[in-house]
DNA sequence: GATTATACTTACCTATAAGTAAGCAAAGGT
DNA sequence: ACCTTTGCTTACTTATAGGTAAGTATAATC
C-alpha cells in the first residue's frame, strides 16, 4: 500500500496508454489491474465505472494542454515556439508508445459513448482548436506562417492531418508522420 | 432464401457500415445478425471468423478503389477531377452514415489485429498511397494544383487529413470536414 | 429418384466484459 | 482503546463476445 495512494496514479498511467494504443473500447479493466499486480475490483475502487476513469483521463489531458499553453493564451508569445513544441509532443508521444491521438480513441466509439464523456471529449476537443485556432492566427500576424483562409479552420486542418498520420503511421510505419508534420510545416511556408 | 444468396451481401454492407460507424472492435456479429432478422451462425457460415469478414470488406474496399481509378492510373487524365471526386465521395459517405473512413477503423484496432488483415489494410493504404500520389504527380505537372514538396508526401498529408477530419467531424459536428476538404483545396491553390 | 451441395437454424461452449457486495487489514483521528 | 476511513481482496453476477457441431429444408445435379 503506498503511501497515499499511487496506485490510482498507476491505473490512469496505464489507461492512458491502453486508450491511445487499443481505443476506449479496446482494453478492460483486467489489462490494467494485471499490468499493475492488482485485482479488478481495484480500479473499480478507484473509478467505479470505464466511463469515470475515460473522464479522468480527459480531464488529465486537459490540465496537460492548459499547462503548455496558458501563457501564450493569455499574454501571446512566440506562436512558432507554441507550434513547434506541438509538434514535438505529438512525435516523441507517437514514437515512444505507437499511440494514436486521445481524440482519435475516442472518436470512433463515440457513437456508443456515454452523453457526458461525449461533452468532455468534445469541449477538450474545442479547447485545443482554440488554441491552434490563437496559435495560427498570432503566426500569421507576426509573419511567422503564411497561409490563406481562416486561421480556425487551417487550425482544424492541421490538427486533423496530425490526428489522421498518427493512425495511419501504426498501419505503415512511424516515418509517415514525420513526413505529415513536414509536409504541414511546409504548408505553413516554413522551412524545413 | 434469395436466388443465389444476397444475404452475404447484406452481411457485408451491414458490416461495412459498422465497421465504419464503430471500428472492428466494436461491432458483433449479433448487431448484424439482429439487423437482417437472421440467426448469429448464419453470419459464421459465410464468414468463418470475423477476420474473414473484414478481409472480405478490404477487397471490397480495393474493388471500389481501382474500379474509380484505374482509367487514370493507367491513361493519366484530369487530376482535378480524380481529386473533386475523392472528396465528393468521402463527404458523401460521411454526411449519409456519420461513418469514419476504414483507415481509421482498423488502426484503432491494428495492433491486436491479427497478420493477414493487417497486411491486407497496409497493403490497401499502400494502394491508396500510390493513387493520390500519382493524382498530386499529374496535377501539379498540367498546373492544376500547386504545393512544394514530394508529392508522395503531400498525397499522405491530404489522406491524414481527411481521415482525422472524418473522425473529428464526428465529435464536432459534421460541418468540420467540409472546412478540412475546403482548407486542404485552398492549400493546393484551388480556387474555392 | 437418390445424392449432394447450399444456406441456413438450434443448441451449445468458452472466454471475457463491466460491475457489485461483502469482507478485511492497516492507518488516522478522537 | 475505539471507531472510522482508506484501499484494497475474494467471490460473485449478468451480459455479451466469437466460435462450433449437428441437424434441416430447399435446390441443383446426376
Amino acid at each position: 500500500m503506498g503511501r497515499i495512494s499511487d496506485t490510482r496514479e498507476q491505473i490512469m498511467d496505464r489507461a492512458a496508454q491502453l486508450l491511445m494504443s487499443r481505443g476506449f473500447n479496446g482494453f478492460s479493466y483486467r489489462d490494467i489491474s494485471s499490468h499493475l499486480g492488482v485485482k479488478n475490483a481495484a480500479i473499480h475502487y478507484h473509478f467505479p465505472a470505464k466511463t469515470d476513469l475515460a473522464l479522468a483521463l480527459v480531464d488529465e489531458y486537459r490540465r496537460i494542454l492548459r499547462k503548455g499553453t496558458s501563457e501564450f493564451m493569455a499574454y501571446g508569445g512566440s506562436a512558432l515556439e507554441q507550434l513547434e513544441g506541438f509538434f514535438i509532443f505529438t512525435t516523441k508521444q507517437c514514437h515512444v508508445g505507437r499511440c494514436i491521438c486521445p481524440f482519435g480513441a475516442f472518436s470512433v466509439d463515440y457513437n456508443e459513448l456515454p452523453d457526458d464523456l461525449r461533452d468532455a471529449t468534445q469541449s477538450f476537443m474545442e479547447e485545443s482548436i482554440k488554441w491552434l485556432t490563437r496559435v495560427m492566427e498570432v503566426g500569421r500576424t507576426e509573419g511567422e506562417f503564411s497561409f490563406t483562409g481562416d486561421p480556425r479552420v487551417k487550425a482544424v486542418t492541421v490538427l486533423a492531418a496530425l490526428q489522421g498520420a498518427r493512425q495511419m503511421a501504426r498501419i505503415h510505419g512511424i516515418e509517415l508522420l514525420n513526413d505529415v508534420v513536414a509536409q504541414v510545416r511546409q504548408d505553413l511556408g516554413l522551412a524545413t
